[in-house]
DNA sequence: TAGACTTTGTGAAAGTATGAACTATCACAA
DNA sequence: TTGTGATAGTTCATACTTTCACAAAGTCTA
């Protein structure tokens, strides 16, 4: 498998595609063009091609791309085919909130388990699982090995929660909450960054938005 | 003025940086180099440099950048002084979620309004904020003018809710819904993207963090 | 004051991304 | 079988972004 240099701006197009993909398949269609996913994606006709090409002269000139193959090569290199699990560390309101709205349109994901500070929450039900309490966290992690957490804690709290998953071993923290947070390097660290979503928004309403 | 060509990516670094100064203002830091904002947002140091070069000749050689002069440039640029109204549409846990977890670190944004579909919560209270019905929001949206939407509705109810957005004028909208949505090109639009974030996630776990 | 040290600002170079244009290949119909 | 239209794959040129290196300018200590 010769895919070495896949950028990380390939990899977010990437992205992009497999929901366009399984959206497609489970309209029943079969084939799909780089025009189609060019308009859907909002990413021009050239680049989706340069991005297709790394899988090596797969589309078929005259028709397109096959939908089903298309989406298992691209799923191998996101490696969400099976995906990993995921770890809630939260169950209050925001932890709750992506617990119950479910990512089945990001692909087959699906949450592992939840766990919560606060020890009165422990044994409740949340989105179907039960919460447990974080002096049982280490174990999950090193028991799942291949696992994303999520981290929904309220501010002040996360720092404490990322040491804890740094120690067993986690490489891959998705963090929604505010503060900022300070990780090893070897640990893959993305942030749901809504504040500078705001500051880009702001910007564009007070000097144009329409001049990209 | 003259601040016609400043990219998304530079905006989104002043964001961080804007952030940064904060908290170093509420430290009581009155200037500050280049290095430490490299290492507090881990952009390396002549980056920061040349981003805030834009501003001509502002620092000083062998001192430092003053803290509160250069926030105050910044969000001249992010047009956050002060910042537009922030109006939540949708009253549900991810809605409630962002109220209450607030937003005091990202500048001086406020939550103006929050609007939910369901008439049953009308008039209930969350976050110190009454909730209305849509039936009210464009009115709302046409009377703040300077106004960002943040929609956080159940998948499938999130298009609904932009055509009024679109109807109503606004320019500057964030989702965090799921579902893909289309809006007039006019309008500034930022998803939350949690499926990408995942998949990029997942893609460094199977095939290695470290090499970026 | 002198001299060592720190930090900014910037021009050049290297690396990336973007877009246009062209070629090769395939599907389909007559 | 042959011609026509459509689309993937590739190449090249352009523009943008990031990085490097260093001069200029300020700070600090003795």
């Amino acid at each position: 498998m010769p895919e070495a240099k896949v950028s990380r701006n390939t990899i977010k197009r990437l992205s992009h595609y497999a929901r366009c993909l399984r959206r497609a398949q489970s309209d029943g269609v079969s084939v799909i063009t780089s025009k189609y996913l060019s308009s859907r994606c909002h990413i021009s006709a050239a680049a989706v091609r340069k991005d297709l090409s790394i899988f090596g002269e797969f589309g078929k000139q005259g028709s397109g791309y096959d939908v089903c193959g298309l989406l298992t090569n691209i799923e191998q290199i996101l490696g969400t085919a099976p995906p990993p699990a995921i770890v809630m560390i939260g169950a209050g309101n925001m932890g709750s909130a992506l617990l119950e709205s479910g990512l089945h349109d990001a692909g087959s994901y699906t949450y592992s388990a939840v766990f919560d500070i606060d020890d009165s929450k422990t044994g409740k039900s949340v989105a179907g699982l039960t919460v447990r309490p974080m002096s049982e966290l280490k174990q999950t992690i090193v028991k799942l090995k291949d696992v994303i957490a999520v981290i929904a804690v309220p501010p002040g709290k996360g720092q404490d929660v990322v040491d804890i998953l740094a120690d067993a071993g986690c490489t891959a923290i998705l963090s929604v909450t505010l503060e900022p947070l300070d990780v090893p390097c070897r640990i893959e660290l993305q942030y749901v960054e809504i504040p500078t979503k705001l500051d880009i928004l702001s910007h564009f309403l007070k000097h144009g938005a329409g001049n990209e």
